[in-house]
Order: structure tokens, then sequence, then C-alpha cells
RNA sequence: AGAGGCGUGGCAGAGUGGUCGAAUGCGGCGGUCUUGAAAACCGUUGUACCGCGAGGUACCGGGGGUUCGAAUCCCUCCGCCUCUGCCA
């Protein structure tokens, strides 16, 4: 969440910030904010000096009490009583003051970086690379996907259906062994990128749902266990930059780069139709997170390193891609900049999102309680970034539509040596 | 899952109702000594919020309560340890 002070020193460009997010009473919106702090400072500073008074008459009782004064001490203990309901008093409202406040904060998004293009939606994303020279032509009877999984029985909808529900494909065969072949090679290509390997939990509490912003805004997204106050995780983005809350880094030890691969759980309400066919849009799918913790001075370096990164692996897998850079309406609520990826699956004709890497600013740090301590002992909330490396199903369609023959489909060559085959055939 | 025990500053470890934000040791930082280092000695060493400042307030796992006053008493939740049970 932002910092009051912060929009207290920066209030026009954060307007400005907020309107490219397509908010436009943002004035309104942060004044409200600014009046709230003023009131819980008001609040807090009379609170603070009854109890003062309060501390300071408890020691005056306890010296009587010490002396044998026993009626002076009586008649100071009735004093003090009503300074008690008096500060009880405050402090309800100071409570509520500091409620309202972080209601308020939490709904309140990222300021977008000053390169974030305004805009509503996806269209008014801006694309800043293109390479398409490898969209392949496919011949007449090229199929989608969905119907390359029946013809070659790698993955089973209808399976997954009976054992849980829609979205949650049963991957068999070389279908589950180009799962599992993706994310080994993902792990190893951040390995050797200097990322360190964490396996973390898929169910996290509610504390780490507030620390990088799934609660309270995106709470119908999760899946909650029953009967617990813990949720399935929508990405590894949630339990690996949780890591990091309540934790105070030595500058030395930056940047922290870790990587994980887990599953990610996704509820999607409301998503049906085409668009979703196959492996578009699953409730449940695998994804290599990776992950990084640095100084506000390097993020946005440290941004186009992991940029660099993705790309890298997206174009090594020989799928056409490119790369937006999301307006403000698009982005995420979280997010002060972000780079979407899509591959060219050619047989939908569609651009599938496969990766989105964003830097957060000091949006999560804030909430996490995240900060950095430098070689003067001075301490600055750190900023986070994470990015996709990458999600596999798409990635997966992409090869399935791109890569067809008549008779087989071609595994990218980098994949050889973890699928164990170069085709899948009939 | 049941029974019992425990949860104090970076770590170890005192403190069981009244100047306790908290003894002591280790570690860290600064200094004296030394050619340099070690040892020894001296000093210093938590976080957050409010305030221009002096200063104030809160925090001894989290939340609530009793009391003029709580690290200390009570309730509750969480976590850890031990024993029993179960189990990959």
């Amino acid at each position: 969440m932002l910092q009051v002070v912060a929009i207290r020193e920066q209030f026009e460009s954060y307007v400005e910030g907020l309107n490219k997010r397509g908010i436009q009473n943002a004035s309104d919106i942060l004044n409200e904010l600014l009046k709230i702090d003023d009131q819980r400072k008001s609040t807090q500073q009379s609170l603070e000096e009854i109890l003062s008074e309060s501390n300071q008459s408890a020691k005056i009782i306890g010296q009587l009490l010490k002396e044998g004064k026993k009626e002076e001490a009586e008649s100071a203990k009735a004093k003090t009583s009503e300074l008690k309901q008096q500060s009880k008093a405050l402090g309800e409202s100071l409570s509520a003051l500091e409620e309202e406040l972080k209601s308020k904060l939490y709904n309140v998004p990222n300021i977008p970086h000053s390169s974030v293009p305004a805009g509503k939606n996806a269209e008014d994303n801006e694309v800043v690379k293109l390479e398409d020279s490898s969209i392949p032509q496919l011949n007449e009877g090229a199929k989608p996907h969905w119907d390359l999984i029946e013809e070659y029985d790698i993955i089973d909808f209808g399976l997954g259906n009976k054992i849980t529900g829609a979205g949650f494909p049963v991957y068999k065969k070389e279908g589950a062994r180009m799962v599992r072949a993706m994310i080994n090679y993902f792990l190893d290509q951040a390995l050797e990128a200097g990322y360190q390997e964490v396996q973390p939990p898929i169910l996290i509490n509610e504390d780490s749902g507030y620390g990088t912003g799934q609660l309270p805004d995106k709470e119908g997204q999760m899946y909650q266990a029953m009967d617990t106050n813990m949720y399935l995780i929508p990405t590894a983005e949630v339990p690996i930059t949780n890591l990091y809350r309540d934790v105070i880094i030595e500058e030395n030890q930056l940047p922290v780069k870790n990587v994980g691969y887990t599953p990610c759980f996704r509820r999607e309400a409301g998503s049906w139709g085409s668009h979703v066919r196959g492996l578009n849009r699953l409730h449940q799918f695998d994804k290599v997170e990776i992950v990084q913790v640095t100084t506000p001075d390097k993020s946005y370096e440290t941004l186009e390193q992991m940029v660099g990164h993705v790309e890298k692996l997206v174009a090594s897998l020989g799928l056409p891609y490119r790369i937006l850079r999301l307006c403000g309406g698009d982005m995420g609520f979280t997010s002060a900049l972000t780079y979407d990826f899509e591959v060219y699956s050619a047989a939908q004709q569609k651009w599938l999102e496969v990766s989105s890497v964003s830097n957060f600013e000091t949006y999560q740090a804030n909430r996490l309680k995240l900060r950095i301590k430098d070689k003067n002992g001075k301490k600055v909330l750190a900023h986070t970034l994470n990015g996709s490396a990458l999600a596999i199903p798409r990635i997966l369609a992409a090869i399935l539509e791109n890569n067809q023959t008549e008779s087989e489909i071609h595994i990218p060559q980098v994949l050889h040596r973890y699928t164990g085959f170069e085709s899948i055939k009939k």
C-alpha cells in the first residue's frame, strides 16, 4: 500500500499517476486519506498526553503507598480512574481512525511509473517489441491444441472433469513429460542466471495474502481451504515474496534472487467461452516464478534484467513473441510497471500471455514491512519485483500448434535433453 | 489429535504486581593500548509512532481482561518443545 508520508510529499504526481489508471477523482481520494491521517495524529497526541499523565500519577501512587500515606494514595487513585475513562475513549477512536485509514489505503492501487501509458484496457497497451518472424505458415488442416491433445492423447480434460472439475486437466504420457521437462528447463535456466531455488508451501495464510496484495481486493480469485483461514496460492509470488515479510535485509545481502516452481490455482470467476478453451485458461496450472528484492535505485535496472531473462527463455523455444508495456488501466493493482510477454499460437491465431514481469516498488514492501538497512544503519523500504519464467500451459499450447505436422509435433531443441524425445507421434 | 511444559532485545539468559525498555554474558560498533592483530580496558548498541525541539507514547509471541500501576495475574489464539497416538 501507499505510504501516507509519500502521498503528502508528492500529492500532484500521485494524482496524475492515479489518473493514468482511469481514476478520475484521485485528488478527492487522496485528500480524504490525508484528512483521516491528520485526525489520527491529533487524536494520538491527546491520547498520549493523557497516558503520560496517568503514567506519572501511577508512579506517585506507588511512592505514596510505600511511604504509608494511604489516604492520599486513595484520592489519587480516584483521579487516575477518570483519566483512564478518557484514555479508553480516545484509544477507541484512535484505533477506529487507524482502521479506516488502513482500509482506505488498501483500496488505492500503486502509482504507475512515468513510462506507463495512460489507457483503459488491453487495447491501449504499448507493444515495445515484436518478434513475429518465426510465425509458422500452417497447412490447411492445422488444428488448435485442444484437438491436437485428443489426437495425440496427451492431455485429458474429461478425466480432470471427473476427478475435480472443469479447468483441471490431466496430463498424460508425452504431455506429462513435457510439463516436467519445461519445469526443469525453466528452473535450470534461472539457476544459471543466479537465482536461488526455493520450494514454498502452496497454501498460505491471511497475513501472506495481505502482504503481497491478493487480499483484500482479490479474495474471490483464490480458492479457500474449507474450515481454515488458508488459501491455495494463485501464484508462487505470494509465498516467495512473503518469505521476506517483517524482515530487515542488510544492503550487502542484496539483491535477493529467488526462483520457485509451484502449481497455481485460480478461480477465474466469470470466465467462460471459446477464448478460454483448452489450455488457454485453467483453474490449476504450473508456473516457474522469479522474485527479486532490491534497492530503490536499482529496481528498474533489475526489471530490465528480468525481462531479458524471460525473453531469452521464450526465444530459446523458438516461439514468436511480443513484449507489451501495460497501460495504466490494464496493470495489476499493486504494480508500478508491468511488461507482459505473449506468444503467438498459430492455429488459434491468438497471442497468449505467458509471462508478466512487474516492479512493485515499495507498494508490497510497505505492507510486508520489508526493509533494507544500509551501511550507516539507515532503513528504507525495499523494492520487490517478480515475473513468470514461465507459465507452462500456454507455452505448451503454442508449441503444439506451431510445431505440428501431419504426423507429429516437433519439440524445441532446448527441451530434448529434458523430454527424452524429439517429437510427439501418434 | 490428546496430556504436560515453554514463548523476554541479534543470540544466550535473569526478572513473577510499582522509577523495567528491561540485569548479566556473548556478539556488533567506536576508542585506548599495539608495527599489525589478538587479549585486556573504557564507551556505545532494539523498533515504530507523535512532536520544530525538549520530550512523549507504545511494544517482553498475537489479541482481550483485572489493576491507580502488568514482562510479571486471568482469558483466548498462535507457535515451539517433551511424552502418547497416527502417518508419507
